[in-house]
DNA sequence: AACCTTACCACCTATGTGCGAAAT
DNA sequence: AGATTTCGCACATAGGTGGTAAGG
């Protein structure tokens, strides 16, 4: 099983200038988008995917000076909430087909929503997503008992600081320039998005070399909820709305 | 298990004038979307919904002088592209907690097409969905054979003639009064949607009486393909695309 | 001619962006 | 006083309508 982030250049992009996810009442959409490449799964095993954003240190962080730096101790740290790929449990042969998307997801900072796909996350906090995948001989919905997963990774290259207004004018910028819908802003002025407004601000939460980076995927803390194929128990809800 | 078009209201106004639906090379939307009201199903039995749109006659069909009649001898029927509903196997608990709403299915004319939402129709001729229910004990893919549906209906009061433009204008501004999307035409001109144009083109298909419509609700020939679970083989692909 | 089909169009709905003033 | 959050906004993408003129 071998299993990557897609988008993996445009996810560096941001990663050098510490990557910053806007988080809003009703929600928000990730970009880049969260998306995996699977390979080697076992054609005709069943397999389910789930996402969670797991807190990756302490502190609460501020940005001053144009850079990132500590800014006192942060919010306790609950449960992350588990998010199932909409496409519940699929053959090896059916999820390795397409990248694992999971585009539906957004992130908020009310704590009241009921939506599966909202994720509450706390602002100027730091976060990476972690992906688990757990194995099934049989989609019977009769199996009982908490799988444990078959894979789960950290992504550090798709860590960021949630926020509710861009902090770093070098991520917004590369956020107007890559992301279509926000087009309108990108001929305001003669950006300058690919050269750094300060030298200073790049590179400070994750190592360049990749091998460092390696050893930097793993969550500060979490409580990950196994997933259970048990109709009804937690069972995803992504609905074909009508 | 008790299952009924939903919007049947909406249904019944479009079938008092004979129902049209537009098709085109790229696929239109029903309008009325195909929903239905599903109860009593075994919580815990697990369940796929298949639609097809069936010929309900063998002739081609003409509008003259404000009224449907025959114009000889139709297109050969071939057998009914059968489209699962996206959410594939699901326990009846699940089904039941909303309507079941096919509102991907698109309809053409184009013999090419290879999406699996799209149903080729022949312009100008009869046709009416059949829902059909398959009941399993198990989602498990090991399983094997020709399934025999659990329930199998035709809804007369959603029959329609396919046609590549509008014929009846009663038909016409029936839509643009109901369909969100066609507002930009609602204040052209002073409408009398609710007023038919002439009065003899009304109930020619449907008769009035309910019970002798129930008694209509027979396709004139059908080749139902009973669905498999075998994944892979004729397995829906309603993805989650990205 | 008469009938039917096609391609492009204006006008909708719905939703995703960052902006910037105002509120907290 | 300063940092952070909220809200309405203009401007994008994406896609669903029937109209209309031209084509078959």
């Amino acid at each position: 099983m071998r299993i990557s982030l897609a988008k993996e250049d445009l996810w560096r992009q941001f990663n050098e200038f510490t990557n910053e996810m806007i988080i809003t009442k009703n929600g928000r959409n990730l970009f880049p988008c969260l998306e995996f490449k699977v390979e080697d799964l076992s054609p005709f095993e069943f397999y389910t995917f789930t996402l969670q954003i797991d807190r990756i240190d302490s502190n609460r962080h501020k940005f001053q000076g144009g850079e990132w730096s500590s800014n006192g101790p942060g919010e306790p740290c609950g449960p992350s909430r588990v998010v199932w790929h909409p496409s519940g449990v699929k053959s090896g042969a059916d999820w390795m087909k397409r990248d694992v998307c999971f585009d539906r997801i957004k992130l908020t900072n009310n704590v009241g929503v009921t939506d599966p796909n909202h994720i509450v996350l706390h602002s100027m906090h730091k976060y990476a997503p972690t992906l688990s995948v757990y194995q099934y001989s049989t989609c019977d919905p009769n199996f009982e008992g908490l799988a444990t997963p078959v894979f789960q990774r950290t992504f550090g290259s798709a860590a960021f600081v949630a926020v509710t207004a861009y902090q770093n004018n070098n991520v917004k910028n590369l956020k107007v320039e890559k992301n279509k819908y926000a087009r309108g802003f990108r001929n305001e002025r003669k950006r300058s998005s690919s050269s750094p407004e300060t030298p200073e601000n790049s590179a400070k939460m994750m190592p360049q070399n990749p091998e460092e980076a390696l050893q930097m995927q793993q969550p500060w803390c979490t409580f990950p909820y196994p997933p259970s194929v048990i109709p009804g128990y937690n069972y995803p809800y992504y609905g074909y709305g009508c």
